[in-house]
DNA sequence: ATGAAAGCGCTAACAG
DNA sequence: CTGTTAGCGCTTTCAT
């Protein structure tokens, strides 16, 4: 039951008989250090089982030596960001960063708090899905020259790091596919309207349609929060129209797995009475009934790459920024 | 292109015309301020936009008034621990507390590390899920009575808060449920088994099976990593075996999802050739081929009730410690 | 090669 | 009711 106390460099110093600032020295390597002092520092250090307090250190330490990135992600339930985190913090780890994460479950207010949070906690930099385009707070930290890159969503108006896919072209494939398939009544299910993935993927809908001329139905396009629970109504709201679509493009992970629960739900046939293409694939895509068609984002790479450039942006903030579009895939299974 | 420059509480004071310390007691709501001096010093607030900077703060406040939080969860890719973050962040953020997450991947060295982390971010306390029933270094923290609550899995041979389900109840459930259905080779497939559920679910298993008279067959027993490829393989063993098992209970989420994998490949029969429950419950359960029965865990109430218990802990330190045990639920559906 | 001292931005006595 | 001052634990000149 006894109190640890917690220990500073003033202890340290004390139990190695040498002052403070040799103390902080070892810490951080520096290279003038008799071997002797060196040793006893550590062996000190070492002893008293000594961790430098990082508040203290990042008070002290000024930007883009702290050694802590942000990292803000809209949807923690949803796979894919699950992937990106991942991506960001196995390269962070190894590189000696910290990464505070936040999750603002697509609600901008929250957004924004979280946003103040990183800055008041001094963080080196930022990596975040902006919710819009034109989100004012990050368009004017890049403006002035604050470390952030953008992962899987971009900002208008503004140059900026940026690691996405080919949203697009993505969705025009899947969509062709379909077609191909010889859907002429094809839904397209997507997510918040402000989100600009949201946009491109009906872009890349409506476009492969229009190649193909069939002819764009309003009816059979539903936007909704990008959530398990407005794929599952709106693929509801669609299924139950006189003439209804016989297949389904589900604008995201969690859409998809609403919209898959629907159709189970009414003992539909997959793809027989109705086919569907999700955006987005998932470890257990192969085990779901059947087997679902989707279209794959390298979420991890994403958070990789998008944690390396913001650790070269960190070294040097006038550097151009820099746009990585990674390639992404339709796995066709069984689905469509 | 301006450099927005960092903001403190001098500017502000000046801004004010008060002093710095003023311009801190408003912040922090101090009572005794004249309304003339609070709204001049809210207005020059508003107007430099300024935000206290959280690191400065940390480091002045003393424990407990932090208002911040270190979370350590053993895998984010897994679903069930998904619901407990967001249960737990739900919490803080609507008490106004931050949290830093630590998703630590099973690795004990990274858990370690995670742990000196928060430490050293001076976080009021911590919720974790520990590795081993006796992580030393967790066991001396509450034994130093710094404020822990553990979640999913407690701590040997001390006593702290924690938040778990009967995992043992049900998994013997869940066994009982595949007896009834006439299984009599039924294989246990758990995760890593160093984490206390993997013990409590398999000693579930071994007495349901005991209690209906079927002999354990240890070459029955498939102990992995708890994640999705350890789940494929270990499927993958026991379906290669001369005299397979009929029924498969899988130890978490993730597990099951990689016996499905198997399974599938294989193009067996759920449940007829193979019947399967897995233990953690998932949003898409239903949408997998057959649907599938499962335990079901209040994942999103764990974190919550946790977050709750941690808030009561630090403000009280001494206080006894708590175990609650929440219920969980067999969901039976077509897989069994 | 090492120590003394200033100061990062803030809060909390202590005065008045 | 408000200002002055002393640190929180650390890094970093500036001396020596």
């Amino acid at each position: 039951m006894k109190k640890t106390k917690i220990l500073s460099v003033h202890d340290v110093a004390f139990k190695a008989g040498v002052s403070i600032s040799t103390v902080s020295r070892v810490i951080n390597g520096a290279k003038n250090i008799s071997p002797e002092t060196l040793s006893k520092v550590q062996s000190a250090i070492k002893d008293l089982n000594f961790k430098p307090n990082r508040v203290a250190q990042r008070l002290r330490l000024k930007k883009g030596q702290r050694k802590l990135i942000g990292l803000l992600v809209p949807d923690i339930q949803n796979p894919f960001y699950v992937d990106v985190v991942k991506g960001v913090e196995d390269l962070a780890y190894a590189q000696g960063y910290a990464v505070f994460m936040g999750n603002f479950g697509q609600a901008v207010d929250k957004e924004d708090l979280y946003l103040d949070l990183m800055l008041s906690e001094s963080v080196d930099g930022l990596i975040v899905a902006p919710s819009t385009e034109k989100h004012s707070k990050i368009v004017s930290l890049v403006k002035n020259q604050f470390p952030i890159v953008c992962v899987d969503r971009g900002l208008a108006e503004i140059e900026s790091d940026l690691v996405i896919v080919n949203n697009y072209q993505l969705a025009f494939d899947a969509v062709e596919h379909l077609i191909n398939r010889g859907h002429k009544q094809i839904a397209y299910i997507g997510g918040l309207s402000s989100i600009p993935t949201t946009a491109r993927r009906k872009q890349g809908y409506l476009d492969a349609l229009t190649k193909h001329g069939i002819e764009i139905n309003e009816s059979l396009i539903k936007l909704g929060d990008s959530k398990h629970e407005s794929g599952r109504i709106l693929a509801a709201e669609l299924l139950n129209m006189k003439n209804r679509p016989t297949a389904l493009f589900t604008g995201n992970n969690l859409i998809t797995l609403g919209a898959l629960e629907t159709i189970h739900s009414r003992e539909l046939k997959i793809p027989k009475e109705i086919a569907i293409v999700g955006f987005d694939d998932m470890p257990w895509s192969i085990s779901l009934h059947p087997p679902l068609t989707a279209v794959s984002q390298p979420g991890y790479e994403i958070g990789n790459r998008a944690a390396e450039m913001l650790f070269h942006r960190i070294k040097d903030p006038m550097r151009i920024p820099v746009k990585l579009v990674l390639s992404g895939e339709l796995k066709i299974r069984k689905s469509s």
